[in-house]
DNA sequence: TAGTAGATGAGATTGATTATCGTTTGCATG
DNA sequence: CATGCAAACGATAATCAATCTCATCTACTA
């Protein structure tokens, strides 16, 4: 039910070797002689089976990334878009007394952290932080 | 720089009005003689300007809520789309400590809370928790 | 080596959001 | 109240990421 294409080792290699997050253009863009529909699908099945998380980008873009499994959330950088996995995650006490506050069960959480790192902290000391946008805008 | 014009007026009322996010196409579908161009372009002003959040669906559609200002997260059901405002936050410390662990500095996080609410806990007793797809699809 | 279900690619299609541009209209001024 | 004009509108064309189609290819298995 799943077969090994060099297309298909060819999108986890370019993601196993990017410590951003890529768009399915992005990769189509940079891998050669892998149409755009295979990456998509490749990128949609890596999510849907675990192997991959998405990120939204401001404009709408999905963006993929390889992870491990468990529950962890991201944090990013939002100068050059270095992603990294965070497993330390203390919120669920938090969120289940938000929860229980305004009467709701079930909760799940998602957060996203983003931040400066280290590198291009260095690179561009005294920049003022970027104001987020509320919505996208192309 | 900001005029009073009928079909703004409209809008915010229409927004005031639901305690769920709703998406330009689902306005303009409700309110009528009001462009389609115009619904966006209220909406995107409303967000510019701070009295409205933005909330992503899993197909990427946008959704827009009247809000107050400062820093908050929302808890909405799954089951209605109901959404609430929670201004009880204590992300800054976790948020922080895992930054510098990473190098990081400057950090700002996001976080979503998705539960279901009394009323529909109500309904739908047994509801097993949907599970959450990794990615929009259409 | 043949058979077959899983994969792929090129191109058409969808659907939300933006841009364009001629027309309207809120509102301040004389 | 008449006039000027920039802010707003509406209709519609343009964008663009993401999907779908379908004919063709190919990794596996018997």
């Amino acid at each position: 039910m799943s077969r090994r294409t060099e297309q298909r080792e060819a999108i986890v290699e370019a993601l196993r070797g990017s410590e951003r997050a890529v768009t399915a253009q992005e990769l189509h863009g940079q891998l050669d002689g892998v149409g755009l529909a295979t990456v998509y699908r490749n990128l949609q099945r890596l999510a849907d089976v675990g192997d991959a998380d998405t990120l939204r980008r401001d404009n709408g873009e999905i963006a993929f990334l390889l992870c491990g499994g468990g529950h962890h959330h991201h944090l990013s950088c939002r100068e050059c878009g270095r992603v990294e996995q965070v497993r330390d995650c203390r919120l669920d006490d938090w969120a289940s007394e938000v929860a229980a506050g305004h009467g709701f069960s079930q909760v799940e959480h998602h957060a996203e952290l983003v931040g400066v790192c280290a590198k291009c902290a260095r690179r561009s000391p005294g920049a003022p932080a970027r104001r987020a946008r509320s919505t996208a805008r192309k």
